[in-house]
DNA sequence: GTCTCCTACCCCTTTTTTGGGATTTTTTGA
DNA sequence: TCAAAAAATCCCAAAAAAGGGGTAGGAGAC
């Protein structure tokens, strides 16, 4: 028996959420909360295994609510849930400690799946959420300030993003220390920045 | 009608998968691989919609067989399949242009589902594999590689991962430098790492 | 002919990494 | 509960690496 509670700050939401889990079998919907204030409060009572949270509620967001929950509440998996998909809501929502991320119209079946592979310690998301996702992963698609860097540049930027040392990256290229040297300085100016780590950050998005 | 392509080493799974998706209403299975090599050339004369990419091979692996064919026909959508969940491997497969990640026990309807996820432009994958890459955004997640260090240990390392330098850390967090200093130090015994940026690329995952 | 790019060298400072320690507090387990 | 382990704090010294500044020749592009 899997325990659920949801936040939505739609009644009819809520409560068709909740007649859903109640009707299925092995689901049970602990509570329902509809602003995120009250779900701080009576989620750390009533310790369910799953929340359903909306994003968009009124006063605190939903991604504060699971910021805040999951310091104190690590053993709950939080399913996001958003008509929106807006990369920096998806990428703030996981860095708060969400475990999936689901678009709204997702059907009921693929819901209680979603809930019982989050209970299992999958991470179920819509495939077009976890497009985005992984797009972060490649410096192909979005990056411009990787433009203004030559080949030669990039290349070495590439080695660096590697954590090689610059003999490490001399040597790989066959050429001296200080022609890497020369280079690593030109991309730092490019990229107005005063070490590596920075160089990489700007290049290839914080975490 | 979706064409795909296999590359698989094992004939047994490659005429499987061949039937599966001949037999199956709305795809059409190109051609089928035994190794990266024949795919390489054989995928650039005869281009599919989707690719179901296995990713031990033997000789050249299907990671490098990706990133070398995302160059040359970034149409083709690839999806790589596996037995094993190892962080390294989903995140060089994402990084050489893999949008897909499944593992090898997933089932036909679930396999077809991908392929047509792929090519709407979603990111099909296992949710346990979903969740190895968005533990990547969170430090408190049980699956981050993060979690063999302390409490203050994912401080530095966070600060690090800013591109601070030590000084600036230790002003921060109001402590001496070397103090800072011992903390890198323990991270990098306990990451097995010499330098700043393999430490994140070991904790963030490579870039 | 000037410009950018790749290459390479000089001197010098700052930062990081590695190697020894040490002390106190906190946590843990027998 | 008490001792052991782990964590957090600091110090000294030295070597390695990285970064800042300047310069400069050759190749190719415009």
């Amino acid at each position: 028996m899997i325990t659920v509670a949801i936040v939505d700050d739609l009644k009819e939401i809520r409560e068709g959420l909740q007649l859903l889990i109640d009707s299925s079998t092995g689901f049970s919907c602990l509570d329902a909360y509809g602003n995120a204030e009250d779900a701080i409060i009576g989620l750390q009572r009533s310790i369910p295994d799953v929340v359903l949270m909306d994003i968009n509620l009124p006063g605190l967001s939903g991604i504060e609510a699971v910021g805040q929950l999951k310091d104190k509440c690590p053993g709950i998996q939080f399913i996001m849930s958003t008509v929106y998909e807006d990369d920096s809501k998806i990428f703030d929502s996981l860095k708060a400690g969400a475990s999936g991320y689901l678009v709204k119209k997702t059907t009921p079946d693929k819901l209680l799946e979603a809930i019982t592979e989050v209970y299992k310690g999958g991470s179920p998301m819509s495939t077009n959420i976890a497009r985005r996702v992984i797009s972060s992963f490649r410096m192909n698609d979005p990056l411009n300030k990787v433009n203004i860097l030559t080949q030669k540049e990039k290349e070495i930027l590439k080695a660096l993003s590697q954590g090689l040392r610059l003999k490490e990256i001399a040597a790989e290229m066959h050429v001296g220390m200080e022609t890497v040297r020369t280079h690593t300085r030109h991309i730092y100016e490019k990229l107005q920045v005063q070490s590596r780590t920075e160089a990489l950050n700007k290049v290839f998005g914080k975490r």
